[in-house]
DNA sequence: TGAAATGTTGGGGCG
DNA sequence: ACGCCCCAACATTTC
């Protein structure tokens, strides 16, 4: 029998447009699918509570799917560069196909992979397909790397052609003998003491068919309006594609060209579908910049930001956590993270300038919480986003610009609904007020029901005060 | 993918 | 009719 094939599966955990497991399916060769839980190799950035999550049951998806083709997943715990040569030679592997991935540790491990597994006469490729432009196809007129957005839109779409997506393969070979398998059950992936998931089965469905759904009801429903509700966190209007994303449940060509085709059903929908494809390739700027600045996770872009005077502040850090800094559209957004492992990217932004400018805590902090409590965890986007946000990254928001959390409620959230879903104590003050129970009367509050202080917090820091301050402290590190 | 302070303009009230 | 003031609305500048 043919040697087989073992197609390593990391964050790619789809059947279409995958084209490690495409090319392995048309090789002629069985195809072993395997998944290795590695937390050594990432370090610090291993998958966090949520993405843990979201990793079981998207495993246990493909595994379904895998099993339809007449084949199955192969479930392996431990280092990535110990447990691939190991299983590759039990199994006489011809090769390692996967696709390739971009954190700061990626290229030195694949690297010494292929060296490793050369010895035993196993071939490694890798394959494109997580990204709509390779790191290296993007370059500056004098070859560097973009670092400003708008010119790395245009040069990338230029310059790229970006390939139609590939359908899955309509059947796996099996090999002769299935490697052994751990029990994806025994990994503990889930929540148990407690189970705080519940909010997470009610808000998604993992998987590629889960994303499949949610791409095309997102295009038939709210890309025409795409451009005005993005940014109202009351109303269902962004894709909320960002988890399967993260977990490669579909790729960004499948995305990129059903977007496309959408817009051809319909060609009023050309405003919402310019500022999507706008969406889509900032992900992409992001793997630009974390493939050509690895550091960009722990340090600041712009390192004259490493002597900014930084508050530690456990206590104020922890309210911000749990939602309690008495600023009810922060608060909203807290919890909605929590409850559900996402939130609305206008509340991220709010809640990120809170915990930076108001605050002055380390945007690291936030990244850090970011990382363990969204099902959407994705190392570039998540590094690069806070530095944009403190001002310290590429391309960054001017340290000056600093959100008023109750403009901004006010602004993208008129009647309060989305503070009064998941901020219910609030619930009964009027929409004047719902962005500022400090300003409600007494009469008010008792009529909504709220003891200021007792039953919602005071706010944790006078906004306008705390903006003073923050503008101060960036002068000082200016000058 | 800001907010706040400051400057400018123009309509209306009024002497 | 006219100049003056007030101030909202909008524009520009500054942080």
């Amino acid at each position: 029998m043919t040697r087989p094939i073992i197609v390593w599966l990391r964050r790619d955990l789809r059947l279409a447009d995958n084209r490690a497991i495409i090319r392995a399916a048309s090789a002629g060769a069985p195809v072993i699918p395997l998944f290795i839980l590695d937390d050594a190799t990432p370090g610090k950035w291993r998958a966090g509570g949520a993405g843990r999550w979201w990793l079981h049951h998207s495993l246990d998806s493909l595994d379904k799917d895998l099993h339809a083709l007449g084949s199955r997943l192969v479930l392996a715990r431990g280092k990535s560069i110990e447990v691939l040569p190991k299983l590759a030679a039990e199994c006489d592997a011809a090769a390692v196909f996967a696709s390739r991935a971009y954190e700061p540790w990626a290229g030195e491990l694949e690297y010494e992979l292929r060296e490793r597994l050369a010895d035993s006469g196993t071939e490694f490729r890798r394959f494109a397909g997580t990204l709509l432009f390779e790191p290296e196809a993007v370059k500056t007129k004098d070859g560097g790397p973009f670092k400003v957005y708008t010119p790395f839109w245009r040069a990338a779409t230029a310059a790229v052609e970006i390939p139609a997506p590939e359908p899955p393969p309509q059947s796996l070979m099996a090999p002769r003998e299935w490697p052994a398998s751990d029990q994806l059950a025994s990994w503990s992936l889930l929540p148990e003491h407690p189970d705080w998931a519940a909010g997470m089965r009610e808000s998604w469905t993992p998987g590629e068919n889960g994303a499949k759904k949610r791409l095309s009801a997102f295009l038939s429903s709210s890309l025409a309006s795409y451009g005005e509700d993005r940014n109202r966190p009351d109303r269902e209007a962004t894709s909320r594609l960002s988890p399967h994303l993260a977990f490669g449940e579909i790729s960004p060509a499948t995305i990129w060209h059903a977007a496309a085709a959408a817009l051809r059903r319909q060609p009023k929908r050309r405003a919402g579908y310019d500022v999507f494809c706008k969406e889509l390739v900032w992900r992409e700027f992001s793997y630009h910049l974390l493939s050509h600045f690895p550091a960009f996770p722990e340090q600041p872009f712009r390192p004259e930001f490493t002597r900014f005077p930084w508050n530690d502040a456990p206590g104020l850090l922890r309210a911000w956590q749990r939602g309690k800094t008495g600023y009810p559209i922060v608060d909203a957004g807290m919890r909605e993270l929590w409850h559900t492992g996402f939130m609305h990217n206008r509340v991220r932004m709010i809640v990120a300038s809170f915990l930076v400018k108001d605050l002055a805590v380390p945007w690291q902090a936030g990244e850090a919480w970011f990382w363990n409590t969204l099902v959407d965890a994705d190392l570039a986007n998540n590094a690069v986003s806070w530095q944009w946000v403190a001002g310290c990254g590429a391309d960054a928001a001017p340290y000056f610009r600093v959100f008023n959390p109750v403009l901004q409620g006010a602004k993208f959230d008129p009647q309060g609904a989305y503070v009064r879903r998941w901020v219910p104590e609030l619930a009964r003050l009027p929409d004047d007020r719902i962005h500022k129970p400090w300003e409600a009367s007494p009469m008010e509050l008792r009529a909504a029901g709220i003891d200021l202080g007792r039953t919602y917090p005071h706010p944790v820091v006078d906004h306008s005060e705390a903006r003073d301050r923050a503008l101060a402290a960036f002068k000082a590190l200016k000058g």
